[in-house]
DNA sequence: ACACTATTTATAACAATTATAAAATAATAT
DNA sequence: ATATTATTTTATAATTGTTATAAATAGTGT
Protein backbone atom coordinates (compact mmCIF):
# COMPACT_ATOMS: atom_id res chain seq x y z
CA UNK A 1 0.00 0.00 0.00
CA UNK A 2 0.86 3.84 -1.18
CA UNK A 3 2.04 5.94 1.52
CA UNK A 4 -0.14 8.54 0.56
CA UNK A 5 -3.51 5.58 0.88
CA UNK A 6 -1.86 5.02 4.15
CA UNK A 7 -2.06 9.09 5.35
CA UNK A 8 -5.36 9.40 3.21
CA UNK A 9 -6.57 6.40 5.30
CA UNK A 10 -5.69 8.01 8.43
CA UNK A 11 -6.94 11.76 8.27
CA UNK A 12 -10.09 10.09 6.84
CA UNK A 13 -9.84 7.59 10.08
CA UNK A 14 -9.09 11.01 11.94
CA UNK A 15 -12.47 12.93 10.71
CA UNK A 16 -14.73 10.27 12.18
CA UNK A 17 -15.14 8.91 8.71
CA UNK A 18 -15.41 4.96 8.41
CA UNK A 19 -13.30 3.34 5.76
CA UNK A 20 -15.57 1.30 3.60
CA UNK A 21 -14.48 -0.99 0.88
CA UNK A 22 -16.05 1.20 -1.60
CA UNK A 23 -14.07 4.28 0.10
CA UNK A 24 -10.94 2.62 0.07
CA UNK A 25 -11.25 1.45 -3.66
CA UNK A 26 -11.96 4.98 -4.97
CA UNK A 27 -8.82 6.26 -3.15
CA UNK A 28 -6.50 3.62 -3.85
CA UNK A 29 -7.70 4.30 -8.05
CA UNK A 30 -7.43 8.33 -7.47
CA UNK A 31 -4.11 7.99 -6.19
CA UNK A 32 -2.70 5.37 -8.21
CA UNK A 33 -4.85 6.67 -11.61
CA UNK A 34 -2.29 9.75 -14.11
CA UNK A 35 -5.82 10.36 -15.39
CA UNK A 36 -7.59 12.83 -13.20
CA UNK A 37 -10.48 10.75 -13.82
CA UNK A 38 -14.43 12.14 -14.07
CA UNK A 39 -16.68 10.28 -11.35
CA UNK A 40 -18.09 8.21 -14.31
CA UNK A 41 -14.49 6.96 -15.01
CA UNK A 42 -14.41 5.71 -11.52
CA UNK A 43 -17.24 3.80 -11.38
CA UNK A 44 -16.71 2.18 -14.79
CA UNK A 45 -13.33 1.57 -13.22
CA UNK A 46 -14.85 -0.61 -9.98
CA UNK A 47 -17.18 -2.24 -11.09
CA UNK A 48 -16.07 -5.15 -11.74
CA UNK A 49 -15.02 -5.02 -8.13
CA UNK A 50 -18.04 -3.45 -6.91
CA UNK A 51 -21.20 -4.90 -9.46
CA UNK A 52 -23.92 -3.39 -7.34
CA UNK A 53 -22.24 -0.47 -6.62
CA UNK A 54 -24.20 3.04 -7.76
CA UNK A 55 -23.06 6.08 -9.17
CA UNK A 56 -24.25 7.74 -5.99
CA UNK A 57 -21.81 6.26 -3.55
CA UNK A 58 -19.04 7.95 -6.63
CA UNK A 59 -20.21 11.18 -5.86
CA UNK A 60 -21.34 10.94 -1.98
CA UNK A 61 -17.75 9.50 -1.30
CA UNK A 62 -15.95 12.10 -3.87
CA UNK A 63 -17.71 14.79 -1.97
CA UNK A 64 -16.43 12.85 1.57
CA UNK A 65 -12.87 13.15 0.02
CA UNK A 66 -13.31 16.72 -1.16
CA UNK A 67 -14.50 18.12 2.46
CA UNK A 68 -11.28 16.21 3.70
CA UNK A 69 -8.97 18.21 1.74
CA UNK A 70 -7.93 14.80 -0.07
CA UNK A 71 -9.20 15.15 -3.78
CA UNK A 72 -9.64 18.19 -6.04
CA UNK A 73 -12.87 18.78 -8.25
CA UNK A 74 -11.70 20.18 -11.51
CA UNK A 75 -14.41 21.80 -13.32
CA UNK A 76 -13.99 22.55 -17.19
CA UNK A 77 -16.72 23.85 -18.77
CA UNK A 78 -18.71 21.60 -21.16
CA UNK A 79 -18.18 18.22 -20.02
CA UNK A 80 -18.36 16.43 -16.22
CA UNK A 81 -15.47 17.19 -13.18
CA UNK A 82 -12.89 15.54 -12.38
CA UNK A 83 -11.18 14.60 -9.91
CA UNK A 84 -7.66 14.90 -8.39
CA UNK A 85 -5.94 13.49 -5.60
CA UNK A 86 -4.05 16.73 -4.08
CA UNK A 87 -0.42 15.61 -3.85
CA UNK A 88 1.57 19.21 -3.27
CA UNK A 89 1.06 22.02 -5.01
CA UNK A 90 0.43 22.05 -8.91
CA UNK A 91 -1.39 23.06 -11.76
CA UNK A 92 -2.43 21.35 -14.74
CA UNK A 93 -2.02 21.57 -18.78
CA UNK A 94 -4.96 20.57 -20.46
CA UNK A 95 -4.99 19.54 -24.38
CA UNK A 96 -7.95 21.14 -26.27
CA UNK A 97 -7.84 17.88 -28.78
CA UNK A 98 -8.02 14.95 -26.76
CA UNK A 99 -8.58 16.21 -23.30
CA UNK A 100 -5.53 14.92 -21.93
CA UNK A 101 -4.42 16.77 -17.98
CA UNK A 102 -0.93 16.18 -17.21
CA UNK A 103 0.56 18.16 -14.17
CA UNK A 104 2.98 20.80 -13.93
CA UNK A 105 5.14 22.26 -11.03
CA UNK A 106 4.90 25.92 -10.70
CA UNK A 107 5.63 28.74 -7.67
CA UNK A 108 2.16 29.60 -6.23
CA UNK A 109 1.32 32.94 -7.88
CA UNK A 110 0.75 34.71 -4.59
CA UNK A 111 1.40 37.66 -6.64
CA UNK A 112 -1.51 38.11 -8.51
CA UNK A 113 -3.72 37.52 -5.23
CA UNK A 114 -2.21 39.94 -3.63
CA UNK A 115 -2.51 42.49 -6.24
CA UNK A 116 -6.38 40.97 -6.98
CA UNK A 117 -6.93 42.08 -3.34
CA UNK A 118 -4.90 45.31 -3.34
CA UNK A 119 -7.32 46.71 -5.87
CA UNK A 120 -10.47 44.74 -5.36
CA UNK A 121 -10.59 45.43 -1.79
CA UNK A 122 -11.68 41.19 -1.52
CA UNK A 123 -10.07 38.66 0.73
CA UNK A 124 -8.41 36.60 -1.63
CA UNK A 125 -7.49 32.85 0.15
CA UNK A 126 -6.75 30.81 -3.07
CA UNK A 127 -6.67 30.74 -7.04
CA UNK A 128 -6.88 28.41 -9.88
CA UNK A 129 -5.12 27.91 -13.04
CA UNK A 130 -4.75 26.31 -15.98
CA UNK A 131 -3.35 26.41 -19.14
CA UNK A 132 -4.91 25.00 -22.13
CA UNK A 133 -3.12 23.69 -25.54
CA UNK A 134 -1.88 20.84 -27.42
CA UNK A 135 -0.49 17.70 -26.47
CA UNK A 136 2.23 16.25 -28.09
CA UNK A 137 0.34 13.50 -29.70
CA UNK A 138 -2.43 15.32 -30.99
CA UNK A 139 0.41 17.83 -32.43
CA UNK A 140 1.61 14.61 -34.45
CA UNK A 141 -1.79 13.60 -35.86
CA UNK A 142 -4.34 15.33 -38.25
CA UNK A 143 -6.61 17.25 -36.74
CA UNK A 144 -9.71 15.21 -35.63
CA UNK B 1 -24.94 53.35 -28.80
CA UNK B 2 -21.92 51.87 -27.79
CA UNK B 3 -18.39 51.84 -29.51
CA UNK B 4 -18.14 48.47 -28.25
CA UNK B 5 -21.18 47.51 -29.25
CA UNK B 6 -20.67 49.19 -32.86
CA UNK B 7 -17.49 46.74 -33.25
CA UNK B 8 -19.17 43.67 -32.04
CA UNK B 9 -22.36 43.92 -34.87
CA UNK B 10 -18.91 44.77 -37.33
CA UNK B 11 -17.54 41.91 -36.27
CA UNK B 12 -20.49 39.42 -36.80
CA UNK B 13 -21.87 41.07 -39.91
CA UNK B 14 -18.45 40.32 -41.65
CA UNK B 15 -18.18 36.79 -40.33
CA UNK B 16 -21.37 36.27 -42.11
CA UNK B 17 -23.62 36.09 -38.95
CA UNK B 18 -27.28 37.66 -39.64
CA UNK B 19 -27.84 40.55 -36.70
CA UNK B 20 -31.60 39.76 -35.54
CA UNK B 21 -33.32 41.66 -32.74
CA UNK B 22 -32.44 39.26 -30.70
CA UNK B 23 -29.20 39.20 -31.26
CA UNK B 24 -28.47 42.69 -31.11
CA UNK B 25 -30.00 42.92 -27.43
CA UNK B 26 -28.00 40.18 -26.21
CA UNK B 27 -24.98 41.55 -26.87
CA UNK B 28 -26.06 44.95 -26.00
CA UNK B 29 -27.07 43.45 -22.78
CA UNK B 30 -24.12 42.17 -22.54
CA UNK B 31 -21.84 44.78 -23.05
CA UNK B 32 -23.86 47.30 -20.46
CA UNK B 33 -24.04 45.00 -18.02
CA UNK B 34 -20.94 44.42 -15.01
CA UNK B 35 -22.59 41.40 -13.75
CA UNK B 36 -21.01 38.30 -15.50
CA UNK B 37 -24.62 37.28 -16.20
CA UNK B 38 -25.79 33.25 -17.09
CA UNK B 39 -27.79 32.25 -19.83
CA UNK B 40 -30.90 32.29 -17.56
CA UNK B 41 -30.41 36.06 -16.78
CA UNK B 42 -30.08 37.12 -20.17
CA UNK B 43 -32.93 35.13 -20.97
CA UNK B 44 -34.96 36.84 -17.45
CA UNK B 45 -33.76 40.13 -18.44
CA UNK B 46 -34.32 40.82 -21.88
CA UNK B 47 -38.16 38.65 -21.55
CA UNK B 48 -39.72 41.93 -21.14
CA UNK B 49 -38.46 42.69 -24.57
CA UNK B 50 -38.98 39.98 -26.31
CA UNK B 51 -41.31 38.03 -24.47
CA UNK B 52 -41.50 35.23 -27.13
CA UNK B 53 -38.17 34.81 -27.06
CA UNK B 54 -36.86 30.79 -26.27
CA UNK B 55 -33.89 29.95 -23.89
CA UNK B 56 -32.89 27.98 -26.57
CA UNK B 57 -32.49 31.39 -28.57
CA UNK B 58 -29.91 32.69 -25.62
CA UNK B 59 -27.77 29.41 -25.96
CA UNK B 60 -27.49 28.92 -29.86
CA UNK B 61 -26.31 33.19 -29.86
CA UNK B 62 -24.01 32.96 -26.91
CA UNK B 63 -22.14 29.87 -28.79
CA UNK B 64 -22.21 32.65 -31.92
CA UNK B 65 -20.59 35.15 -29.78
CA UNK B 66 -18.56 32.86 -28.62
CA UNK B 67 -16.97 31.33 -31.70
CA UNK B 68 -16.43 34.46 -33.15
CA UNK B 69 -14.73 34.97 -30.15
CA UNK B 70 -16.77 38.22 -29.03
CA UNK B 71 -17.40 36.77 -25.55
CA UNK B 72 -16.01 34.16 -23.01
CA UNK B 73 -17.83 31.39 -21.27
CA UNK B 74 -16.60 31.30 -17.36
CA UNK B 75 -17.65 27.88 -16.30
CA UNK B 76 -16.92 26.87 -12.50
CA UNK B 77 -17.73 24.14 -10.73
CA UNK B 78 -21.47 23.48 -9.56
CA UNK B 79 -23.74 25.80 -11.33
CA UNK B 80 -24.21 27.47 -14.52
CA UNK B 81 -21.77 28.88 -17.18
CA UNK B 82 -21.21 32.49 -16.74
CA UNK B 83 -20.60 34.60 -20.07
CA UNK B 84 -17.99 38.04 -20.20
CA UNK B 85 -17.97 40.37 -23.41
CA UNK B 86 -14.37 40.17 -23.99
CA UNK B 87 -12.74 43.61 -23.61
CA UNK B 88 -9.17 43.37 -22.88
CA UNK B 89 -6.67 40.93 -20.84
CA UNK B 90 -8.63 41.02 -17.02
CA UNK B 91 -8.78 38.49 -14.37
CA UNK B 92 -11.15 37.60 -12.09
CA UNK B 93 -12.10 37.80 -8.37
CA UNK B 94 -14.92 35.80 -7.05
CA UNK B 95 -16.92 35.86 -3.69
CA UNK B 96 -17.05 32.67 -2.42
CA UNK B 97 -19.89 34.16 -0.08
CA UNK B 98 -22.21 35.39 -2.74
CA UNK B 99 -20.85 34.96 -6.20
CA UNK B 100 -19.93 38.28 -7.33
CA UNK B 101 -16.76 38.72 -10.03
CA UNK B 102 -15.29 41.49 -10.11
CA UNK B 103 -12.34 42.42 -12.64
CA UNK B 104 -9.23 43.21 -11.79
CA UNK B 105 -6.47 43.26 -14.71
CA UNK B 106 -3.07 42.09 -14.10
CA UNK B 107 0.04 41.38 -16.92
CA UNK B 108 -0.50 38.20 -18.82
CA UNK B 109 0.65 35.48 -17.43
CA UNK B 110 2.82 34.48 -20.26
CA UNK B 111 5.81 33.42 -17.84
CA UNK B 112 3.73 30.24 -16.80
CA UNK B 113 2.67 29.43 -20.26
CA UNK B 114 6.51 29.35 -21.16
CA UNK B 115 7.34 27.00 -18.17
CA UNK B 116 4.23 24.74 -18.76
CA UNK B 117 4.87 24.18 -22.83
CA UNK B 118 9.03 23.65 -21.67
CA UNK B 119 7.94 20.91 -19.04
CA UNK B 120 5.37 18.84 -20.47
CA UNK B 121 5.84 19.31 -24.43
CA UNK B 122 2.53 20.75 -24.90
CA UNK B 123 1.60 23.32 -27.69
CA UNK B 124 0.52 26.12 -25.34
CA UNK B 125 -1.80 27.96 -26.44
CA UNK B 126 -3.71 30.18 -23.53
CA UNK B 127 -4.94 30.04 -19.93
CA UNK B 128 -7.29 30.71 -17.29
CA UNK B 129 -6.91 31.67 -13.94
CA UNK B 130 -9.31 33.12 -11.17
CA UNK B 131 -9.07 34.26 -7.30
CA UNK B 132 -11.56 33.68 -4.76
CA UNK B 133 -12.17 35.35 -1.64
CA UNK B 134 -14.37 36.93 0.11
CA UNK B 135 -16.15 40.37 -1.39
CA UNK B 136 -15.99 43.67 1.14
CA UNK B 137 -19.88 43.35 1.53
CA UNK B 138 -19.54 39.47 2.74
CA UNK B 139 -16.68 40.20 4.87
CA UNK B 140 -19.21 42.78 7.11
CA UNK B 141 -22.15 40.37 7.36
CA UNK B 142 -22.09 37.21 9.33
CA UNK B 143 -21.73 34.13 7.42
CA UNK B 144 -25.22 33.45 5.60
C1' DA C 1 -27.81 -8.80 21.71
C1' DC C 2 -29.69 -4.13 21.16
C1' DA C 3 -30.27 0.47 19.83
C1' DC C 4 -28.20 4.02 17.13
C1' DT C 5 -25.76 6.04 13.39
C1' DA C 6 -23.43 6.02 9.06
C1' DT C 7 -23.29 4.22 4.49
C1' DT C 8 -24.80 2.08 0.38
C1' DT C 9 -28.05 1.10 -2.94
C1' DA C 10 -31.75 1.91 -6.16
C1' DT C 11 -34.50 5.06 -7.95
C1' DA C 12 -36.43 9.36 -8.92
C1' DA C 13 -35.83 14.23 -9.34
C1' DC C 14 -33.47 18.14 -10.92
C1' DA C 15 -31.22 21.66 -13.58
C1' DA C 16 -28.41 23.19 -17.28
C1' DT C 17 -27.79 22.52 -21.83
C1' DT C 18 -28.50 20.62 -26.49
C1' DA C 19 -31.09 18.48 -30.31
C1' DT C 20 -35.11 18.47 -33.22
C1' DA C 21 -38.58 19.93 -36.23
C1' DA C 22 -41.86 23.32 -37.57
C1' DA C 23 -42.75 28.19 -38.15
C1' DA C 24 -41.03 32.69 -38.95
C1' DT C 25 -37.84 35.77 -40.65
C1' DA C 26 -34.29 37.75 -43.42
C1' DA C 27 -31.32 37.72 -47.60
C1' DT C 28 -30.92 36.81 -52.52
C1' DA C 29 -32.00 36.29 -57.21
C1' DT C 30 -35.15 36.75 -60.60
C1' DA D 1 -41.87 43.29 -55.79
C1' DT D 2 -42.08 38.23 -55.61
C1' DA D 3 -40.52 33.86 -55.24
C1' DT D 4 -36.89 31.16 -53.58
C1' DT D 5 -33.54 29.88 -50.41
C1' DA D 6 -30.99 29.82 -46.26
C1' DT D 7 -30.92 31.23 -41.53
C1' DT D 8 -32.90 31.92 -37.24
C1' DT D 9 -36.31 31.50 -33.78
C1' DT D 10 -39.51 29.08 -31.29
C1' DA D 11 -41.47 25.31 -28.75
C1' DT D 12 -40.68 21.10 -27.16
C1' DA D 13 -38.39 16.96 -26.05
C1' DA D 14 -34.18 14.66 -25.01
C1' DT D 15 -29.83 14.30 -22.79
C1' DT D 16 -26.46 14.49 -19.22
C1' DG D 17 -24.24 15.19 -14.91
C1' DT D 18 -25.40 15.47 -10.36
C1' DT D 19 -28.21 15.39 -6.14
C1' DA D 20 -32.13 14.00 -3.11
C1' DT D 21 -34.84 10.40 -1.09
C1' DA D 22 -36.03 6.36 1.20
C1' DA D 23 -35.25 1.65 2.14
C1' DA D 24 -31.75 -1.82 3.07
C1' DT D 25 -27.31 -2.86 5.07
C1' DA D 26 -23.38 -2.59 7.88
C1' DG D 27 -20.76 -0.81 11.63
C1' DT D 28 -20.28 1.06 16.61
C1' DG D 29 -20.95 1.58 21.45
C1' DT D 30 -23.46 0.03 25.39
Amino acid sequence: MSVQLKDALETLKDSGVRITPQRHAILEYLIQTMTHPTADDIFKALEGKFPNMSVATVYNNLRVFREAGLVKELTYGDSSSRFDFVTSDHYHVICEECGKIVDFHYPGLDEVEALASHVTGFKVSHHRMETYGTCPDCAKQPKH
